[in-house]
DNA sequence: AAAAAGCGTTGACATAGATCAACGTTCATC
DNA sequence: GATGAACGTTGATCTATGTCAACGCTTTTT
């Protein structure tokens, strides 16, 4: 059942809809995997194993610095791919964790399986150039607005993009995502309210 | 001969080198074009026209915010790609200008030339796949380090990473790049060369 | 039921970096 | 050869945001 999310959400990518052997391609192989509440996709220094589709839960990505603090780098809802894209691509060992951060379940692959079943189809192909072209965008957007907004104008602008973040992850989080320390995101929110 | 830079570069980047009438085919729709300094290769609004590629010259992109300040997104040297790819892409105006900052010589292409020549040609698909990637990396890495790192490691990293900027371009247009102010970026030196 | 952990808030204080302004060089243009 | 940009430097001051610390409220764990 959980198979039919990713179908549907493939299609919605894609220009021609997946065939009836693309769909069974993907239901063979795209395994469901679980994750409590802590546990880790992925964790620094160590290979992408998965790439993963997120059907329920939430996750985040991050990295950990010298004093122990968590540095957010993105977050993963429904229907999102959760994963480090250059670790699993090149194998190349990853400079992020990636943890669950409510009970979640994926769909997830090896590598092995995407280069035996996957690699060479002509919906892989357009799903990731759509992704990463979209990923790339939003990634030059962020690096704008980190560089010209006021933290205040970067809340907001969350707002409008992904509310669903600010409704499903704790402030502190969401704080990290920003750039800013909980605190700073505390006073912005009690200022905007007397606005 | 600018054609066999572009050739020659296109090699690199993909698996299996370019056939006689690939290369043919760059050689006949890549067409020269030549950038005075400070003429425009594409401006804010503007639907961008062109592909292009550097074959000599340095280019900056960038916004103007209300006050005439430029901030500066992305710098490009010979052997890069300079546009705005969403906006060639999707014919959809562009928030950002590129101009040339010293006299630029590019090889470019037209939409129309792109979608009746290159748009199914294999090498092309695996071009753009590979640039693509690569600039979200280079994107989530600056995302962390302007989060992350002080204006002096910010520096340091620049000069580890593109050490021809710091050659091409001027300190006023490198410290926007890098998100300080022109003023921190020379405190900054003087600092480091008293270390 | 108690203890502990996670989360958000508030206050006092510290600081990196921005802003504004003045000045000296170098370089291009007439 | 003079004039004015463009560029970099330095100083004085300002400000947004970070840091540290304490407190209260939930929620989870035992």
């Amino acid at each position: 059942m959980s198979h039919q999310t990713l179908i549907a959400y493939i299609n919605r990518q894609i220009a021609s809809p997946l065939t009836e052997e693309e769909c069974a391609l993907i239901q063979e192989y795209f395994v469901p995997k679980k994750l409590r509440k802590h546990q880790f996709l992925l964790q620094e220094g160590d290979i992408s194993k998965w790439a993963g589709f997120v059907v329920k839960g939430a996750l985040k990505m991050y990295t950990v610095d010298e004093t122990g603090r968590e540095n957010i780098l993105g977050l993963f809802l429904e229907n999102w791919w959760a994963g480090d894209r250059e670790s699993f691509a090149n194998g190349t060992p990853s400079p992020y964790f990636i943890d669950a951060f409510e009970d979640s379940e994926l769909l997830v692959m090896t590598k092995e399986v995407f280069n035996a079943h996957f690699k060479n189809q002509r919906f892989v192909a357009e799903l990731t150039r759509t992704l990463t072209e979209r990923q790339a965008l939003k990634l030059l957007k962020r690096v704008h607005a980190t560089k010209t907004l006021t933290a205040e104008q970067r809340l907001i602008d969350l707002e409008k993009t992904y509310p669903e973040f600010i409704q499903r992850f704790p402030q502190h989080i969401i704080a990290s995502y920003l750039g800013m320390t909980k605190e700073t995101l505390s006073r912005i929110r009690a200022q905007m309210i007397k606005k």
